[in-house]
DNA sequence: GGAACGATTGAT
DNA sequence: TCAATCGTTCCT
């Protein structure tokens, strides 16, 4: 994976909601690079984010467009809220809702580098393969042990992101799985 | 109350 | 290319 920098420490530091009140693209783009973290109770899972989406406001292919509804009420919750959905009966999705409060605006990730707790998500994927635990939404989701339990709650509670100082090169590609705004560049794929 | 569909994945 | 599988949404 190319860096287009390094840690110049080993200081890591929880991205705070502020980072989420911004821009909803660009939140997307700043996530890559990122490490997520899973503290369960059999261990920490953690990787790094290389793939997300951003949905936005007035964007038909977001589940936001009809307004608030039980299911994705967590969109509109404060910057940094954690929303899980539920798909194709059988996946679960993990997003971070952005903008503040009553904006339903989110960025979806996509897919992870393992770091942390290889182990227990090669256990929980069923494959001792690296490259098929969480290149996917609902792979990694299942590789990390994130479930509905964990919708519409704040970040950092179990689940955190944090900043260890790398930068990814990324390049942008119009979403993937969507019918409605199909054509719109909102997918950032580290190189 | 019923039917269609979906921000996916893995097997064929 | 297609089945798995079920909650949400939309139509009647």
């Amino acid at each position: 994976m190319a860096r287009t920098s390094t840690p110049t420490s080993t200081t890591k530091t929880l991205l705070k909601p502020e980072f989420f009140n911004r821009d909803t693209t660009l939140v997307a783009q700043e996530l890559l690079g990122k490490v997520l973290v899973h503290r369960t109770t059999t261990g920490i899972i953690s990787g790094r984010i290389i793939e997300t989406e951003a949905y936005l406001r007035d964007d038909p292919a977001s589940h936001s467009y009809i307004g608030p509804t039980k299911r994705n009420g967590a969109i509109f919750g404060p910057p940094g809220t954690i929303y899980v959905y539920f798909i194709y009966g059988m996946y679960w999705c993990l997003n971070f809702a952005t903008r503040v409060e009553g904006i339903g605006e989110a960025v979806l990730i996509r897919g992870v580098e393992p770091l942390e707790g290889i182990a227990l998500m090669q256990q929980r994927r069923g494959t001792g393969n690296i490259h098929q635990l969480s290149n996917g939404p609902g792979k990694l989701c299942q590789a990390f042990a994130i479930t509905g339990e964990h919708n519409n709650t704040p970040l950092n509670q179990k689940i955190q992101v944090y900043d260890d100082g790398v930068t990814l090169d990324f390049i942008t590609t119009p979403r993937i799985g969507i019918t409605k705004a199909a054509d719109l560049p909102l997918r950032f794929v580290a190189r």
